[in-house]
DNA sequence: AGCTATTTATAAAG
DNA sequence: TCTTTATAAATAGCT
């Protein structure tokens, strides 16, 4: 933006690309704040840098963003790992594969009873389409409907949380300085 | 920032506070991703407007951001503007209703053993991503709807950081000032 | 929704 | 890295 006009493509010289990306960044950031404080919006933001290290920002409403945060954090760095890619190799076609012993035990068929819910997306999601996603974001919710654990763990994290005191900090960017790889224990997948 | 500085309040007047906020919006959508291209970064940014209204932006690496969109907003609309309230009674009865036959013979109940994975990707996705992210990130989705186990487990993950000190390290304790409730009224989860 | 006068952000240099 | 500075971008107040 100064002293030359920027091509909006990646900076292949990775010195200038580690400056930008500090500079912009914390320009990011503060553009966030001041869009929440002057039009009362709420804000959730995530920037995971190429080495994968996470800056985030939530502002006081969004609250579960915090929350949610990590779990985009423990997905990435998965991604990250190439778990994703062995999790498609061993599960192309998981609603015809078998079980393996191991997702057996991992799983147990969900109780008579409860029914599955379906999402049948023929739905679209568009940039900033508020509106629109509405309706695919309560179709895609209707997942979670025979998963009551999932919102209830979140729930009872948020509540302990809060009873700390230490869910939030007002707009200041939490910056965490785990490297890859995450450590997650593997099993939790069971893949 | 132009023709006078502006203060960092809340702006007053309603009709300044959407043009501001649609013109902010723009400006930090845009500024997201070019950080994104010009660093390689991956972000997810959620904008919630004071009405509830949600602009998100998720790059190509942040898959699951969208997803966790979903959940975001719907802690929000939990609490926001009887969205919820609105959606139930206009919805098709996604919320309450059992599954319809249809629904049921689209795709039988899984042997048992096998874990549920009932969302049939050709959800189209316009922004940041493309079919073959979208394909992944149903492959994500499968893997977290394969239970609680993985929310349970991110929440342990969280706990045991939080106990090293070593995630929420530049947590200043603040009370958030939360007017709704947290705890997720069990009904809610009710099929 | 467009238009400028300004303020801000920031690329490059020190 | 941090600071400076020249310049590009963003945008507040008006139409």
């Amino acid at each position: 933006m100064a002293r030359g006009k920027v091509q909006m493509k990646r900076v292949e010289n990775p010195v200038h690309r580690q400056v930008t990306f500090c500079k912009r960044r914390a320009g990011l950031l503060k553009k966030a704040k001041e869009l929440s404080v002057l039009c009362d919006a709420d804000i959730g933001l995530f920037i995971f840098s190429a080495h994968g290290k996470l800056y985030e920002l939530a502002t006081k409403g969004s609250l579960s963003c915090l929350f949610l945060c990590y779990l985009i954090f423990f997905f990435f760095s998965r991604t990250m790992q190439g778990l994703i890619e062995r999790y498609l190799k061993n599960s192309r076609g998981a609603q015809t594969d078998q079980p393996t012993p191991k997702e057996m035990q991992a799983t147990p068929p969900p109780p008579p009873g409860v029914p599955c819910y379906l999402v049948s997306s023929k739905t679209k999601l568009c940039a900033g389409g508020g509106a629109s996603s509405m309706d695919i974001m309560f179709q895609e919710i209707n997942v979670l409907r025979n998963k009551e654990g999932i919102l209830t763990a979140a729930n009872k994290f948020l509540q302990d949380k809060i009873e700390e005191n230490t869910v939030i900090a007002n707009f200041e960017p939490v910056t965490t300085n785990i490297d890859f790889p995450l450590i997650i224990p593997d099993q939790i997948f069971q893949i």
